[in-house]
RNA sequence: CUGUGGUGAAG
């Protein structure tokens, strides 16, 4: 237990090699050991070692638990490996009892966001038993992908509707979508609207944010408004 | 309450 805090520790420090050294070293290597390795290597954007750590895992007699998969299924989408994913996700229906986690699915749904492919994340995110905001921003964020902004705003209402707390990714994600059809007015009034009515501090984040989409979408005049009336001092 | 997992693109 303390091997694997230690090789935890390590695996986020970007020690790779030295926490593989850790756990080849352990006299009981369980899957615990090998999920802080494979997190490193993904939090290090090693994806591709993090996959060869996942196909030894059986080798060695280990089972791939819920958190090797939500793992290994982010490490599929950052790779651009749908095949793989699909093949994996496809073990995890196998499964069963998996398939209801929550943070598995948003993994999953993040995935097939990446990938272009809104169906299997919607099923995905329709199995699931319950959403947090990590959930929804994740098809929020595959809508926006696949350049659905109507649909990302709509959803976006929605979730407002059934009080969910949108954070600054959300914000992000529905600005972008407003500015992209040209909605500049109804992102500016989400953004006030937000800022008044829904009891979400907003920092100079959120303020950035919305500044520099302005600044982007060719509206410079209107940045300088915002950064003029933020209640701020620029940073 | 022994340790490990999830949320887009751009910059």
């Amino acid at each position: 237990v303390i091997a694997n805090s230690l090789v935890d520790m390590l695996a986020k420090c970007g020690m790779l090699s030295e926490a593989r050294e850790v756990v080849k070293g352990l006299p009981v290597q369980d899957v615990v050991s090998w999920n802080s390795l494979i997190a490193g290597y993904i939090k290090h954007e090693l994806f591709d070692e993090a996959l060869r750590c996942f196909e030894q895992m059986p080798v060695i007699g280990l089972t791939p638990d819920v958190f090797t998969f939500a793992s290994i299924i982010k490490a599929c989408g950052s790779l651009g490996a749908s095949c793989k994913g699909q093949e994996i996700h496809a073990d995890i229906a196998r499964n069963g009892p998996l398939e209801t986690d929550m943070v598995l699915g948003t993994s999953l749904i993040g995935m097939y966001a990446t990938f272009g492919m809104l169906k299997e994340a919607q099923e995905v995110f329709d199995e699931l038993p319950g959403w947090d905001m990590a959930t929804l921003n994740a098809l929020l964020a595959g809508y926006s992908q696949s350049g659905k902004d109507e649909l990302v705003v709509n959803t976006f209402v929605k979730l407002i509707d059934e009080n969910y707390k949108p954070d600054l990714l959300t914000f992000k994600i529905l600005l972008d979508a407003c500015i992209h059809m040209g909605l500049l007015d109804e992102g500016q009034r989400y953004f006030e609207t937000m800022n008044t009515t829904i009891a979400t501090n907003f920092t100079v984040e959120h303020y950035t944010c919305l500044i520099d989409l302005f600044g982007r979408a060719g509206h410079l005049h209107r940045a300088v408004l915002l950064i003029m009336e933020m209640p701020f001092h620029a940073n």
